[in-house]
DNA sequence: GAGTCTCA
DNA sequence: GGGC
């Protein structure tokens, strides 16, 4: 059996959203129960953080990452790292779950041959919220964004390519996976204030995986 | 460098 | 839209 007839994507409902842009609707329900399961060891290899921003902010969004590489944030700037900043050790392995939801979401969504090498793990408490901005820190362009919704449902800003346009908000829920690329790739994306909740599996908590391609 | 931030 |  391929990868891709493991995540087979009759289920979802593709919703496009902008050229290059794909919402794949409950694309990574069939494999909820080793998504969550994969979970906990990550976390305590490589804990949750507020990262401050350059500007000597908090994020409200607690981060964690896993894969090769790991987006961080300091005062120094915005990058990818090979290891977790406090404590040196390199990022866990990238499951092989997500490396093949990953890979096939792109797929599903046109874009064959996505190889991610990072995933950062985006930890929502009620009241959480990641402004608008572009994810540009990435060295090739040309692979896409996949970013999977665990947990509470959040509503997500998805802009143009200035910082002006006016974002659509479409809610993300438990199992959903969205795509961009392509001519989308640059849009600007955030999240609205997760609100509170309790889901059945996570608890009062949202959950998000996006998979890049840094290096 | 920074607008993944908050306040006007 | 400005400041670390």
């Amino acid at each position: 059996m391929s990868n891709l007839e493991l995540f087979d994507d009759e289920w979802a409902r593709r919703e496009q959203l902008a050229p290059g842009a794909m919402l794949l609707r409950g694309f990574a329900l069939p494999h909820e129960v080793e998504l969550l399961a994969a979970l906990p060891e990550l976390i305590a290899r490589a804990p949750f953080r507020h990262m401050p921003t350059p500007g000597g902010r908090r994020m409200s969004v607690a981060m964690s990452n896993c894969g090769r590489y790991g987006w961080v944030s300091d005062r120094q700037g915005y990058r990818y790292a090979s290891a977790a900043p406090l404590s040196g050790q390199p990022w866990p392995a990238m499951p092989a779950v997500f490396r093949r939801l990953a890979v096939a979401a792109a797929a599903s969504a046109g874009f064959p041959g996505f190889e991610p090498d990072a995933c950062l793990i985006n930890r929502y408490l009620p009241g959480a919220r990641m402004g608008l901005h572009q994810d540009k820190d990435e060295r090739d362009l040309a692979a896409p964004i996949v970013s999977v919704s665990l947990g509470l449902p959040a509503v997500f800003l998805f802009g143009g390519l200035r910082r002006g346009d006016r974002p659509a908000r479409i809610l993300l829920e438990h199992g959903d996976a969205l795509v961009w690329g392509g001519p989308a790739r640059l849009c600007y994306h955030g999240v609205a204030p997760v609100k509170k909740g309790q889901h059945p599996r996570l608890g009062e908590q949202r959950i998000n995986l996006t998979f890049r391609k840094a290096r």
